[in-house]
DNA sequence: CTTTTATAGTTGCACTCAAAACTATATAGA
DNA sequence: TCTATATAGTTTTGAGTGCAACTATAAAAG
């Protein structure tokens, strides 16, 4: 039975919130979604927790990384990605060199075994990503690009006042 | 300096994985700074976590719900269900009322002060959502709706495999 | 009936997280 | 130069989370 059959019942004047209509809630169901079926291709597959993976794919995209960039990147708190970047040199998997001009900086590359688990990874990230693409036509696709952009250079405008 | 313009450095074949063009990566950025941002209006104006706004928002959409119905349309934890819900009644947002067909069952209600809460708040989150879109065209608003569903289909196809 | 199995909701526990405090280093100002 | 302030990264801590165990009730099977 449903709630909503009580034709019925006195309505006082209260806002309606049609949560299929809002935009928050739909994004945030569809991107946990996305999130947890993408993770379970790396954290099963691979043993790598979500932040590990954030950490590992921005390091594999911009070749060296300080923890602080990383931070910014991928706007996890640097607490979090300390925690990830010292899990993923003790399992061997990237290597950090301290700066010879700032002793507090440290430059964080993918090790040999790294690159490998990633040249797994990857290609079976971009098949599961293709999989779930597949239902939009071309036009959608870039559509939906745009408009993510669109909205992420909003939202900045709007933390800006 | 970036790390990219070391065009020298021996390139050993890996898969290039642009995050920018990695749809789960640009969707969970999105989300996350929505849902963020949407937060600061019920969580510092009106001391409401996210679960607690999700309960809130779904027991006033449905009018009545069970704790195991708003797990299934939250996909929350039924004990972070539980646990929110504890909170509203104990704040005097939501009642409980045990079935009687089924002792194990409650249902839940807003309370005269949670439709009071509710009638400040959803008018805020609308003016709020109303901001961050306001950059869209109508066929882009409609549009990213359309695809969301979309991909939520398919999200659903997967799963089932 | 009586026993088994399923279900709604709660609680305990180990783990994760974000915020704050802290350490070590670097830069700016007096 | 000495002191104050800022910054990179780590550690600590309190709160929140998911999982699994548990309680109470209901439905199904024997």
């Amino acid at each position: 039975m449903n709630a909503e059959d009580h034709a019925a019942k006195p309505r006082p004047a209260r806002p309606e919130l049609d949560l299929n209509q809002f935009l928050p809630y739909r994004l945030s169901n569809l991107a946990d979604r996305v999130s947890q079926g993408l993770s379970t291709i790396y954290s099963a597959r691979f043993g790598i927790s979500i932040p590990e993976w954030r950490v590992l794919a921005w390091i594999s995209h911009k070749d060296v990384l300080t923890a602080k960039q990383i931070s910014e990147f991928t706007r996890m708190d640097k607490a979090r990605v300390s925690r990830a970047v010292n899990a993923l040199e003790r399992r061997g998997l990237i290597s950090r060199t301290p700066s010879d001009d700032d002793q507090r900086v440290q430059f964080l590359r993918l090790t040999g075994q790294g690159e490998t688990l990633l040249a797994e990874l990857i290609p079976e990230a971009h098949a599961w990503e293709a999989r779930v693409v597949a239902t939009l036509s071309a036009a959608e696709y870039r559509d939906l690009f745009n408009i993510i952009a669109k909205l992420e250079r909003q939202l900045t405008r709007i933390d800006q006042r």
